[in-house]
DNA sequence: GTCTATAGCTTGATAGAC
DNA sequence: GTCTATCAAGCTATAGAC
């Protein structure tokens, strides 16, 4: 597609305003975060902004979407989706992402800002986190049945319940590493899923 | 101290504008919800609720005071506090308690938006937080090594790392029930506690 | 495509009358 | 204790020149 990694991140006005507007509200949250000042760092005047993106919200939503694109490009060495992984890397997956958010706190408050604000139906990125979820929710679903009909996880699993145990995980040590950076994410959440299986990642 | 509730409740306008913040602090979040709307849902200007409570952070803070009064009294029959209940008391509250949320939703709003706005810390409400996890989990804490310590938690259970599950496991189910209402926070919560006992709730 | 300028609104907070 | 009036600041969004 093209020659260089510089031509592929794209070097138009939309993009380097993609970019900021993602970087700040990842530092500052969606409401805490201007126009204006969105504008400001990406070297245009907010109008400017505007013509590009004729609202606040649809900035928002251009963001989210191009956040979505840059997390499967950087975290898939290959072009594996997460989706594809089979249910042994699929907790390994997830173990490995809280590991990595605990170096990005911009990030991981603005998906959980975001989260519990787009919660009101009449949010503008309500269905994007539904979508989210829901998404999420049915890979772990899969993966974790994948395991059961292997004899892999131990007896009294249940798929169901555990795909909500783990995404409830991942947000609420957000929250709690979010008022104290002390808090292991990683470890926590380690700690959960080898108690699903039957044969633990510290044993191989 | 009173004849009867209503004196209790206390009629004065501080009390009126309390639970009206409380309210609408509850259904559209701290910051969406603006001091001249709580004003005039409690029948007064917003310079009038303003020489109650001097700033919108005083009044916040104000109500989530009340509201851990109001909690007090309702939850316990008597004067039992949450922190006094032994081990296994301690587990079937916090289910009991997921069931009682599910009936409230805006008061999970409010904690649930809240939790994650007091994150950043020059938030008013930070050090309340901070606080409120510290001992909910030190409580929660004790409350295992002493099932552990009766040889009630199954093998592999460690109070600490378990503590930090149960906290973020109520953080994250609710944001899953926020954002679809079938989900089933306390039936989950149920899940893992059963999980961790030798003697889980259903058998008695 | 990007600018200057500004409209039009909402916010938290204050001054001072009653 | 509550009001009217107002401030200064912030915001999103628009109009129109270039």
């Amino acid at each position: 597609m093209t020659i260089d990694g510089r031509a592929l991140r794209g070097d138009t006005t939309r993009q380097v305003v993609l970019d900021t507007a993602l970087e700040m509200f990842a530092k500052q949250g969606y409401r805490a975060t201007s126009v204006r000042d969105i504008a400001a760092r990406s070297g245009i005047t907010h109008p400017g902004l505007l013509y590009h993106f004729p609202t606040k919200q649809a900035l928002l939503m251009a963001a989210l979407k191009r956040r979505d694109e840059v997390d499967c490009i950087e975290e898939d060495d290959g072009v594996v989706e997460f989706a594809d992984l089979d249910g042994r890397a699929l907790l390994a997956h997830l173990v490995a992402g809280a590991a990595k958010n605990a170096t990005k706190r911009g990030l991981v408050e603005l998906f959980a800002s975001l989260s519990v604000e787009a919660t009101a139906p009449d949010h503008p990125a309500h269905e994007y986190f539904v979508d989210r979820y829901a998404s999420l929710r049915a890979t772990l679903v899969r993966g974790l049945e994948e395991l059961d009909a292997a004899g892999q996880l131990r007896p009294g699993v249940v798929p169901a319940v555990t795909a909500a145990h783990l995404i409830a995980l991942m947000d609420g040590l957000q929250i709690q590493w979010l008022l104290d950076p002390q808090t292991d994410m990683a470890g926590a959440l380690a700690g959960y899923v080898n108690g699903l299986l039957v044969h633990p990642f510290d044993a191989g």
